[in-house]
RNA sequence: GUGAGUGUAGCUCAGCUUGGUAGAGCGCUGGAUUGUGGCUCCAGUGGCCGAGGGUUCGAAUCCCUCCACUCACCCCA
């Protein structure tokens, strides 16, 4: 909607509202009390960093380098970068601060919004909000079973159902070189053929051939060698033990030896979460191992490797939606103050204090309306009660207690207010 | 960057084919006699019909241009 002076919110950022950011929040709470579990702390980290941490660690040749990053000049003229994503950002900070110094793990977690300026669509917009987690400092493969054991945890906690896992090995700086020449290889007769984005991408980042999704192009890439075959033995036995741990502990997934990721950091383990309600980005969240990226921005050799993930919030909520069946509503107010007239609005605003000390969440009504108007209103925000103050409960210090749902009233002394309205709730 | 669809009241939409002064439901405000609600009934509020140009006696409606939004491609969370 465009205001009278035309001023709207920009292309693909949006306003989310009380009714989105309930969603929002709770899929936070249920992300914090699980990071929690497995011992993860939160990092903030600025939303404006330097163009170049993102070039040096996702990848000049990355779509989101090249083509969709907000980067502009500061007025002394250094380049400057708003997010595509945070895990450039924590591992700077990482080795910004030496936390490779402290002892055991370095489990991080993070939440807040990105930018990435692509054309918006379901479930994409130029700002939007991910929560991540990155495991710093080792690279055994149990590290990586726990990440996504915790996920499955946060999955089941927000009710979400019919969540895949998508799982591969896109394998180390050590595979690549032998894969990259095998699939140029195997690309190299049937190139022709297929789309032009492709046969440039075939030279510059050919694993991404693998991604795909012109039809036409589908049995070229079934029959193109798989990474799978090109692990070097650490990289296999790694991915081996993973699975046998995933295995092990229950947890399914579909091995796709074509999955890969558009980040250039990533290493050896890979994985993604797909879900059905989400229309084409049907990516609930991501990640993988990023062994070399601490190096890549300046950490010593003997730093150890990281895992991470990030979970698209947008999406993550309609699929909490969907599974919840409907889009919902805030809480509303416990209760409704209601002074009769303007005589008791001074009690009646001392009466709302006193209760929200005592941890109620209450909204005034105005005053001099008629009653009826302000039950009226009671019942629209969902209150569970309306307290009626008028010149005979002032005189009587009392106020009418009335239960919205079922009609009963009852003139009560504060004391027994508060054990009404405390008693049996949660928040 | 490419393609398709859609722009009418705060929201969801009808009206457009076959041009004739702008509609519905919901919401909001008030009323149905005094300090008692959700239902019902009545009334009111609210729109340069996305913008600009053209055709016409007359355009929300037909034509052109632009803009915005949505979905999809691409890519990713």
């Amino acid at each position: 909607m465009k205001t009278d002076a035309g001023i709207t919110a920009i292309k693909g950022m949006r306003d989310l509202l009380p009714e989105d950011t309930a969603w929002f929040e709770r899929l936070e709470g249920h992300a914090r009390e699980i990071f929690a579990l497995y011992n993860f702390d939160e990092i903030r980290t600025p939303v404006l960093e330097p163009a170049e941490l993102f070039a040096r660690a996702v990848g000049e040749e990355t779509d989101i380098v090249g083509k969709e990053m907000y980067t502009f000049a500061d007025r002394d003229g250094a380049m400057l970068t708003l997010r595509p994503e945070a895990t450039a950002s924590a591992v700077r900070a990482y080795i910004e601060h030496r936390l490779w110094e402290r002892p055991g793990l370095t489990r991080l977690f993070y939440q807040g919004p990105m930018f990435r300026r692509e054309r918006p669509q379901k479930g994409r917009y130029r700002q939007f909000y991910q929560i991540g987690a990155e495991v710093l400092g080792g690279d055994a493969p149990w590290i990586d079973f726990e990440l996504l054991a915790m996920l499955r945890m946060l999955l089941e906690r927000c009710g979400i159902e019919g969540a895949e896992l998508v799982l591969n090995s896109v394998g180390c700086a050590n595979d690549r070189p032998r894969y990259h020449a095998a699939l140029r290889e195997a690309l190299a007769p049937r190139l022709p053929q297929m789309c032009a984005d492709y046969q440039r991408r075939a030279q510059t980042n050919p694993l991404r051939v693998l991604d795909c999704k012109v039809p036409a192009d589908q049995p070229i890439i079934a029959a193109l060698p798989s990474i799978l075959d090109y692990l070097d033995d650490r990289c296999r036995e790694h991915f081996a033990e993973l699975r046998r741990l995933l295995d092990g502990a229950g947890i399914s997934y579909r091995l796709d030896p074509r999955m890969v990721r558009g980040l250039d950091y990533y290493t050896s383990t890979a994985f993604e979460f797909l879900h059905g309600a989400l229309g084409a980005q049907n990516a609930l969240l991501g990640g993988g191992r990023y062994d070399g990226l601490a190096q890549s921005l300046g950490a010593p050799a003997n730093v150890g490797g990281g895992i991470g993930f990030a979970l698209g919030e947008d999406r993550f909520v309609m699929a909490m939606q969907a599974a919840a069946g409907g889009t919902g509503q805030p809480p509303g107010p416990r209760a409704l103050v209601v002074p009769i007239t303007a005589a008791q609005l001074p009690p009646a605003l001392a009466l709302a204090e006193r209760l929200r000390r005592g941890g109620v969440r209450v909204e005034m009504a105005p005053p001099d309306r008629k009653i009826g108007r302000s039950l009226e209103l009671a019942a629209k925000l969902g209150a569970e009660a309306a307290l009626l103050l008028g010149a005979d409960e002032v005189r009587e210090q009392r106020v009418t207690w009335k239960r919205l749902a079922s009609g009963e009233q009852e003139k009560l002394d504060e004391t027994a207010l508060a054990a009404r309205l405390g008693a049996g709730r949660s928040a």
